[in-house]
DNA sequence: CATGAATGAGTCTTCATTCAT
DNA sequence: GATGAATGAAGACTCATTCAT
């Protein structure tokens, strides 16, 4: 933890992998930075033990990252990166659905990417509330916030006011449950419980902040 | 960040402070701790600077905290019971309340308290998500979650399940957003906004997942 | 080595050693430099051996020089120092005699002060071509030179011209075979032989430039 | 900076280069050497950044240069080698001329040589004072010792005592000079001035230190 | 022969913690 | 009890050198 971390060095990539066995190394750095992140956190996150783990010498990781902290970023954005394209699917496909199958398509989606793989998930909130991390989760959930909003415009039954506002709620409703469920690591036993409650919330909002339009649309 | 940390040690304080003189001292370190987490963020976190800060020798602060980590499991805790507290006075007071109020009256709480200081709130996220922190966050999130359910059996007008799960996504739903919101550094601003949403989306759940009582109940 | 070196970080020390153990402290980590660069140069030069050889821990070798640079520079100021201020003495003692006295007194504080320990002289010069050490040989010679230039202004027997130009080419005169003296290592042995012709030539040169003045002066 | 750099390997070129290719490869090396020499000093100089330079891969340098050392080691020779021959070639050219124009030939040839490439000159300075340098240096300015004192035999207007001595002398007053001159980066500009007065210098010592002989020899 | 990815020993530097004063 | 100098283990990062392709 020097003070170069610090100082705004470049987080991407040194050289980009073109070469079949570049392309394993990096994947099994990033492979490794996951597993040593769920094994002890943060904390026993250091660059010798990654480069262990992925079996390759610190020269290597070094070669293609310019520092840990890029390293850190890497995977983040990664994470991140899969369930915005989640999201962003999800909100593709459910233009001009009603609000509930929109509720249920978003809720789906964010909790198959989230819970997919819980221990990442997990050991990265971390690293989102680092210093560097923070910049990349705006970044992100900027993304899925324009995407849940242009979702939102296009629904079928109901006029849902286009605010900034109510993409960032929803998707913070998404968010805040989920990380509580994970820091308790009890992820999978109840994750059909949260999914069915998190679609009656986002629904019930939606509903509430809406009107009723087209022939047959009544007021919530 | 040294291996240290992650031996299980005691987190807890190394005395009980009596003395006025100790009283004082402690609370000047906790200060300290959080102009520091605020200043730097946990990886510019040391002893040194804490010590520094608080005006007093890295001695005396190692003579009422065992290590490093307990002092931020010291700050984490005292902020979370704030918040916690806060949630159960909320709670009591709007016991047999309309669902309405009651989401009212919860939102309110738990804005107040934790935008109340935006630094502090946004510095321990980071604290949180460590090892030591998941802990304490679990322990005292399941305290807030017993007032809400607690206070939810009591609504007036509406019969509100009384799951785990309920009270889990409430507090959830309030958690995430406002860590986006913290996250953004736009905390003042936006505040009145959120405020008015979640308290929207609250009162829609759980009217959504509720039945109505009384001589004038209605459906949702 | 690594970048941090380039960056203009402070090279001054750290904090000023008040107590005696502290005064003690520095002055053994500025011996250790001086015999660590005696027996490897420049490139075993590393702040462990320091530290092993004063006899502390690198710790506190970093309580009282911020980083390795600071430590050569440190070495470097204080053995120009020492030789500037014999050079000064020299000059100051020398005022208003000839210039042939005023040539022996220069030559002979040069050599003393240069040849008191061979070993430290002949390390440094790896340390004034470093980049930080150039800045340093500038400042100190620079006072070396109005020291020469307001000796000579006084000469008794003889005008010379007031030039920057003449102390530099003293001086550097003086410096040129010292050094080359120093690398082959053959210091002690030729040392009177080089000083009588130091000071021929200084003289020649002085007369050479210069015009007589007073009742019986002649011309060179 | 490492270590493998002290152990005495070979420190000449690993193959001598033949093929009309290989001798370019082997200039743009030690052209590229030259290169991040004065760009970055001797701290900056590194293996990967001079075959980048150069243009070719690390491994071809290897083939060239069994080490880093020995690329140092051939910039520094082809330098001073470079230097002596001018000077041997005045030497050679100003026999049974008379000591003030040998004096003349002299500086001539040896600011010339010197302040032709500034830049490189200074940063080898560096190299100069590296354990390995220092051998090199001693060969050289023996050879260059040899030529002038074989010049100084031969002066046609007077008797110079045939010493070792002298010639170092000179060399020597010649280096200091154009060495400070060059750490102060003001070469160009003050090269003529220090040109005339070395001359003068050079020449009253040897007047100095000589008796004159022919017809119409006089005293200093 | 050329290439440049991989290696890993070695460097600097920090910082939690102790303990003599 | 208070102090802050000393400690040294541990971590980030570099770079000379090798060798499989």
């Amino acid at each position: 933890m020097t003070a170069q971390l610090h100082t705004l060095t470049t987080l991407t990539p040194r050289k980009a992998p073109r070469q079949a066995r570049s392309i394993h190394t990096v994947g099994s750095i990033l492979e490794a930075c996951i597993r040593v992140l769920s094994e002890g956190g943060l904390e026993r996150f250091t660059t010798t033990r990654v480069a262990e783990r992925a079996g390759v010498s610190v020269g290597s990781l070094y070669q293609y990252f310019p520092n840990k902290q890029s390293l850190l970023a890497a995977v983040l954005e990664r994470h991140l990166t899969h369930v915005v394209e989640s999201i962003e699917l999800a909100c593709s496909s459910s233009k001009a659905a009603t609000t509930d199958a929109m509720a249920h398509a978003l809720v789906d989606a964010f909790l198959t990417a989230k819970l997919k793989d819980p221990e990442t998930s997990a050991s990265l909130y971390a690293v989102a509330a680092e210093i560097g991390g923070a910049a990349i989760v705006t970044r992100l959930s900027q993304r899925a916030r324009r995407a849940v909003r242009s979702m939102l415009a296009t629904a079928s039954d109901r006029r849902v006011p286009d605010s900034e506002e109510v993409s960032s709620l929803v998707l913070g409703a998404l968010v805040g449950p989920v990380q509580l469920l994970l820091a308790a690591k009890a992820s999978r036993r109840k994750a059909p419980l949260l999914q069915e409650h998190l679609i009656a919330m986002v629904s019930a909002y939606l509903h509430r902040i809406s009107t009723a339009v087209g022939h047959t649309g009544q007021a919530s």
